[in-house]
DNA sequence: TCCTTATTGCAATTGAGTTGCAAAAGTAAA
DNA sequence: TTTACTTTTGCAACTCAATTGCAATAAGGA
């Protein structure tokens, strides 16, 4: 595996996922990074940090490509196996710190399973 | 709501949903459906038997949208909470017939739930 | 410092999905 | 069946997330 120098870039990128302290959209990264990096760089940054599992990505329904800092996760075991919820009027997004129960399917082997809700969070419902 | 014509692009595509017997990509069903009709009327078809009910999508793994056939949706009741399974190396996708447990997350209204397995199916076991 | 490898920026490209508009097909009433 | 109206379809152009090739730059080790 090729190893992720703590480059200049990677650290503003790994910064900016701190303070938002929730999931966050590629397509946003990309604008709130714009004045200190490429769109390119972006996608690639978020590649090697998600192999080195340092990040985790998913699908938001929208098909947008989203990543979340992980928890708990490293190269050789990656706990990504929470939900996500995604707010319908807003978007945001977060991780749900909640243990998924996958449910047996004969003959096949599961090798990963994400689970995504979507609904009003708690902002948008008052 | 507009009514879907019962039109002969209508049956075709429904026959070939029902000839593949699991879910298909829209862009396998655009490439198989490209002597028959426009890659836009397959889109155009697609969303108007999903609002029937007479299908139900979700995402793939790879952000692509698959469609599947309803058993038991409706209009009125869209039952397509049940999970989707994804061979990683076939790309054979199709619908579990299993209940998902929905975990409660406490101060959001959660609206639906999507689930998505992947792993290797029977076939690619063996 | 020199050499090698990894990273970045930029422009161009890919590919799924959408939109506008005119033509064609379907429906219903006379 | 003819007419009037509505829905559907094809086509081309477009949007936009994501990727690729390549040259330039930055980083690390000897």
């Amino acid at each position: 595996m090729a190893i992720v120098r703590k480059t200049k870039s990677v650290h503003t990128l790994l910064e900016v996922m701190k303070q938002a302290g929730e999931a966050l959209s590629v397509v946003d990264l990309v604008n709130r990074l714009d004045q200190e990096m490429n769109k390119t760089t972006v996608y690639r940054i978020l590649d090697r940090l998600e192999d080195e599992g340092l990040l985790h990505s998913f699908q938001g329904k929208d098909g947008l490509k989203w990543y979340a800092q992980c928890q708990g996760c490293s190269t050789e075991h990656h706990t990504d196996m929470h939900p996500h919820f995604q707010c319908v009027q807003c978007g945001k997004t977060t991780c749900l710190p909640l243990d998924v129960t996958i449910p047996k399917v004969p003959n096949v082997k599961i090798q990963s399973a994400s689970l995504l809700l979507t609904g009003l969070c708690e902002e948008c419902l008052t």
